[in-house]
RNA sequence: GGAGAGGUGGCCGAGUGGUUGAAGGCGCUGCUCUCGAAAAGCAGUAUACCGGCAACGGUAUCGUGGGUUCGAAUCCCACCCUCUCCGCCA
């Protein structure tokens, strides 16, 4: 969510962002219900002043008062009703958009940053997986519907590998390892900005129940702190945690959806970072550099893009993704991203800190992909095979999976 | 899931309809005392919104939401959470 007060004092820089990301939103709108509000409400303060008296009330006085409570009434629901107006306006608009940020959309990204030496030939993954029968998509449909699936033998115990891996790399870095709850309640799930209003259901609810099945730890992660005033001393916060993410990917069939690409489930380290506002850059920066490190390790030829302005998510303010090179479809698709979300998900949900003159400020948040199983496998399985058609297990994961080939 | 108990400020803990934003204690901050520290004494110590340059004033908040009342931390209803016991269970 975004500061009313910066808004009406600078509505045209929200204007010029949300045109940035094409997306309309009427601002004006929101702006004038906000104009109502504030007036409503000192009509509504300055009449329950004169209601609170103290003591007991004479028998004259009472009959004043009885009368000026009905009065009072009306102009409270009135009041309620354009707050949750407001409130919904506000949900509506978008972070702000970093200077920098490329403008378009989905194919307007900047390249910011190679690595590695892109292969000129390989069989795809599914090719390669189900040959030797280490992924089952078939089974996974009968059993729970079309892009579910069973991961079988060594494919297993090597995301085993790669997570301890990458889980020890991350607690050097002092990350605080974490697991979650893989369901969350709606307030937190709309609060980290996820399913905004009236878009498609992205996420799977359980019925019966305020709950859903996180798409991401990000969203159990930044719930984590909703409505708390975290001691500045505490900052920054650094956490990684391991979690399946569900996803219903609906209306995505198609595109670029071959084999484990975009599934309806995969386990993902996430890590996540609340942060003084001063600093959120320097750990977006930090972040980008350790999934770079990562790709590394895993010896993933890869390149960084910044996202342009077009295909930012709701919260995020400044995004890079890292893609990893695809041999068989000869080009670099997503592996991981990396976003600051500013103040954006602080303020929804209540994340405060404080300044230097001890007043409540909100934190930044910002969440990046250490390991999306599912996607990290795929670039392994194309990029690490062998003449004799095995797979090559990289140098540092070896010790973790106890042995040099797949 | 069933039965019972309970949810009050950073923490502990009083408070069953009327100057209670809330006694008391702890903690924290400042001052006094001291060469310094401890101890002691004094003062201060929630959050949000509205108005105001500010001092300050107003409104709301005692798990959450609703209700009764001129007035609710206190009464009524619903829900959430915690604890104990029972049941079930990896």
């Amino acid at each position: 969510m975004i500061d009313i007060r910066d808004l009406r004092e600078h509505p045209e820089v929200y204007k010029d962002s949300a045109r940035k990301r094409g997306i309309t939103v009427d601002i004006d709108e929101v702006l004038k219900l906000d104009t109502k509000r504030v007036k409503l409400l000192g009509e509504v303060e300055s009449l329950r002043a004169k209601l609170n008296v103290k003591g007991k009330p004479t028998g004259s006085e009472l009959k004043q008062l009885q009368q000026a409570k009905d009065g009072l009434g009306k102009l409270e629901s009135e009041l309620t009703e354009l707050d949750s107006k407001l409130q919904d306006g506000l949900f509506n608009i978008p972070n702000l958009v970093a200077d920098d940020t490329p403008q378009g959309g989905e194919d307007d990204k900047r390249e910011e940053k190679k690595w590695g030496e892109p292969k000129k030939e390989g069989k795809d993954h599914l090719t390669v997986a189900e040959a030797n029968d280490w992924i089952d998509f078939e089974r996974g449909a009968k059993v729970a519907g079309n892009k579910f699936y069973y991961l079988k033998g060594p494919v297993v115990r090597l995301e085993l590998a790669v997570m301890q891996l990458v889980s020890r790399q991350l607690e050097m870095e002092g990350f605080t390892l974490m697991a979650t709850p893989h369901l969350v309640n709606n307030r937190i799930f709309e609060g980290t900005g996820f399913q905004p209003r009236g878009e498609e259901e992205q996420a799977y609810s359980i019925e019966g129940e305020d709950l859903k099945l996180i798409g991401t730890a990000e969203i159990a992660l930044t719930g984590y702190y909703a409505d708390e005033i975290i001691d500045p001393s505490k900052l920054p916060l650094a956490y990684a945690a391991l979690t399946p993410s569900y996803r219903k990917e609906a209306g995505a069939y198609g595109k670029h959806s071959k084999g484990l690409y975009r599934v309806h489930q995969f386990d993902k380290l996430e890590m996540y970072i609340f942060c003084d506002p001063a600093e959120s850059e320097k750990w977006h920066q930090r972040l980008l550099e350790i999934e770079e490190k990562i790709c590394q390790t895993l010896e993933i030829p890869y390149r960084v893009v910044r996202i342009a302005a077009g295909d930012l998510g709701a919260p995020a303010y400044k995004k890079y993704d890292i893609e990893y090179w695809s041999p068989a479809d000869g080009e670099y698709r997503e592996l991981t991203s990396c976003s600051n979300c500013t103040d954006f998900q602080a303020r929804r949900l209540n994340i405060r800190t404080r300044d230097k003159d001890g007043k409540t400020q909100f934190v930044h948040t910002l969440n990046g992909t250490a390991v999306a199983y599912s996607r990290v496998l795929i670039a392994m399985l194309e990029n690490h095979q062998t003449k004799d058609g095995k797979i090559q297990i990289p140098t540092a994961l070896q010790q973790y999976y106890g042995g040099s080939e797949l």
